[in-house]
DNA sequence: TAGAGAAATGAGAACCTTTTGCATACTGAA
DNA sequence: TTCAGTATGCAAAAGGTTCTCATTTCTCTA
């Protein structure tokens, strides 16, 4: 039950307890697609995810969940607030961990980067301004869309291109 | 020639003589299709509409349009600036005709009645954001989501489902 | 630790919105 | 008025997401 040495990559012994947990917590059961698909929404490497692009990544890692499985667990784990959904502006929904704090988006028109940010400037004015139309916030999405400045934009324009 | 007492009404012949000019202007061929979606969408009573909703519109008027003819004009219209598009929560596109300047939206998430707001404040921060984090910006969506206090909400509601 | 009952999954059909292909009809310039 | 070039209607297709239902997996209890 401890963790060999070396083995510390996901799927790990000592991830995947946690990974129970948080999914008990949540009031879910533990299953073996629900804990790979926590597994894959908790990667360092991206954090804004289409269930294709889950779909796909587990698939690379020779793993293989259903769509509509994906989809159904995705939908759960925005229930219960493991994830936040966005529509960010083309055809599919993205997914992202929820790790506390609310933040909004800058997403690049050329690759497709995805940018965070909070400002409490325009927090403010939005309740501000949701008051005086005498609405009640429930929720907002903030989304700015522009070209960034990133040596690497016009290759990663590439591969999404090509995918 | 000359519009007859009691016809100012849509269809109208000084209005569509109006509207024929725009859809020249905007550098499109003036056809009954684009003439009639146009004028709906000038309609005072609503602001938003989906695909469906200039159908069920036309329908009502006694017109029938293709919807793929709705969908290709409405993206016609916002190639040249005549609409825009936005992306609220919920399945699909909605449309409005685009009047000068820009403003973002309050959506009820009960009734779903839209409500538009411009504010500097927010456009600048949203500017300076863009700019800190290497952006160019392009466009931006905001949406807030939350509950209208109009006493007419409920009923809405039930229309809006009923539909 | 086996077994029952509840819940979750896989596979594919179904759905909904939006787009496309193609034959026919219309618009606008000559 | 004619004609080339567009636009429209219809039906089929596409893309994303959800649903159905038989089968499998979990969890809990005996």
């Amino acid at each position: 039950m401890i963790p060999e040495f070396g083995s510390s990559r996901h799927g790990d012994t000592a991830a995947k307890n946690v990974e129970d947990q948080e999914l008990k917590q949540a009031g879910l059961k533990v299953t073996l697609p629900r804990r790979k698909i926590l597994d894959i929404l908790k990667q360092p490497q991206a954090r804004h995810f289409s269930a294709e692009d889950i779909s796909h990544a587990l698939y690379d890692r020779g793993e293989n969940i259903a769509l509509a499985t994906i989809y159904r667990v995705l939908t759960q784990f925005e229930e219960v607030g493991l994830v936040q959904r966005h529509n960010f502006e083309g055809s599919s929904s993205v997914f992202e961990l929820a790790r506390g704090g609310h933040h909004d988006h800058v997403v690049c028109v050329d690759c497709g980067v995805v940018k965070e940010f909070y400002d409490e400037t325009i927090e403010k004015r939005q309740r501000e301004i949701a008051a005086d139309l005498g609405f009640e916030i429930e929720d907002h999405a903030l989304i700015i869309y522009g070209r960034c400045n990133d040596p690497e934009c016009r290759e990663r324009k590439r591969l999404a291109a090509s995918r």
